[in-house]
DNA sequence: TATTCCATCCCCCATTTTAGGTATTGATAC
DNA sequence: GTATCAATACCTAAAATGGGGGATGGAATA
């Protein structure tokens, strides 16, 4: 790494922001651009600072981290937003990696894992605790797993018309799509209706595509 | 904790995996209750071994230690595994996780980290590395985040529509929703349909469900 | 061999949806 | 004070869809 990393703390404890502030400016790596105890001005607290990376406080007067994180991210989208926390509250550090947060480090750090976490930011990384990552996990499953939900016997073909139909394509479209008559398609989607339980093309592909059926 | 957690062994390595074992049986809170080469018996292994945790070499001879995390979590959901890796190639780990593992550790790892991780898991953490962190966290947030659509220019009565629309509701049973007339909601859907470029029910259903217009 | 299931196609008919319009009211903007 | 737009509603006609049948050949299965 050429030049130094610009970094921005927020952090309302004082003894804490000047011991950061010092920390980072003895760093080979890292240098600090600016230090406040609120985000009461972020906006204008970041302008023209070229901020790469911005150290956060959870709890602070005025604007919460979190709440600071979400606007960072909006309209900075390049810097990397560290959490930092006195303690592990899962729900709130939860919050603020939705919010856009890129990792976060305990207030009780020692001064090298500091740095480290830094590092881990600035490669690419998310640094957080197991228990965090495991809800993460657990929301990203949610959004993502195939709820086996193959449980309407489903032949091939009606899981094909089903899929087109999803693609919001016609009978006709369906039919020379797969190279059948628009009358064969019609039969598939009655049976595929009865296997559904659904009544409707907009009932099938709304079941389809929530249930992840296709 | 009252009684010991049973843990199952995948690892090809021989010294490795008798170290493992020799190391867990050592310990107070686990015990090792069956030790394998490789995951061909996978089912028979772990059939009436009343297994809470697996620890899962990913390059194995035969089945891969993705396949079996794939097929443990699919026969065995309470099991927790926890995949253990020479080096740390981001790809297989994330494939891992998304097969559904609860974490991962590196080979490298002490013995003392070792049982940590174990520990992690068992009080529902994920241990991981800041860059799969950092990786899941981009996957979740690309399918939790609205893609900003908003650019159909949809009023709020033809969202409350749409909606109702991507519930499989027909034009009559819309009406009576939003206490409105059938025609009121045919006009609506018309210019939804304009406002989409679509042309029937079913694409406008695709659209808002998978651009999340909704 | 008989039976069952799947994929294919056809018919009829009622209902629903789509595609053109037009029109009134109220609120907001210029 | 006029223009614009959202929300409301109606009309007509064409097109698509839904629900009820029935029929055939082929493959798999009992």
């Amino acid at each position: 790494m050429d030049k130094k990393q610009t970094v921005v703390i927020f952090e309302d404890n004082r003894h804490l922001r000047e011991s950061l502030e010092f920390l980072l400016n003895l760093s080979e790596d890292y240098k600090c651009v600016g230090a406040y105890p609120n985000c009461n001005q972020l906006a204008e607290n970041l302008k023209g600072k070229d901020c790469q990376l911005c150290l956060m406080d959870i709890e602070m007067p005025g604007m919460s981290g979190i709440e600071a994180t979400k606007i960072i991210k909006h309209l900075f989208p390049h810097i990397n937003v560290l959490i930092q926390t006195v303690f592990s509250d899962d729900d709130s550090i939860f919050q603020a990696i939705c919010a856009g947060a890129s990792g976060y480090i305990l207030k009780t750090t020692s001064p090298e894992e500091y740095i480290e976490a830094l590092k881990d930011v600035q490669s690419g990384g998310a640094p957080m605790t197991p228990s965090i990552a495991r809800r993460v996990l657990q929301l990203f499953k949610v959004s993502v797993q195939i709820p086996t939900n193959e449980e309407y016997n489903l032949t091939e073909k009606e899981k094909l018309v089903l899929q087109q139909l999803t693609e919001g394509k016609s009978y006709k479209m369906i039919a020379s799509e797969l190279s059948i008559s628009t009358e064969t398609v019609k039969t598939h989607i009655k049976n595929i209706y009865a296997k559904l339980h659904v009544h409707s093309s907009t009932e099938a592909v709304a079941k389809a595509l929530q249930e992840r059926i296709i």
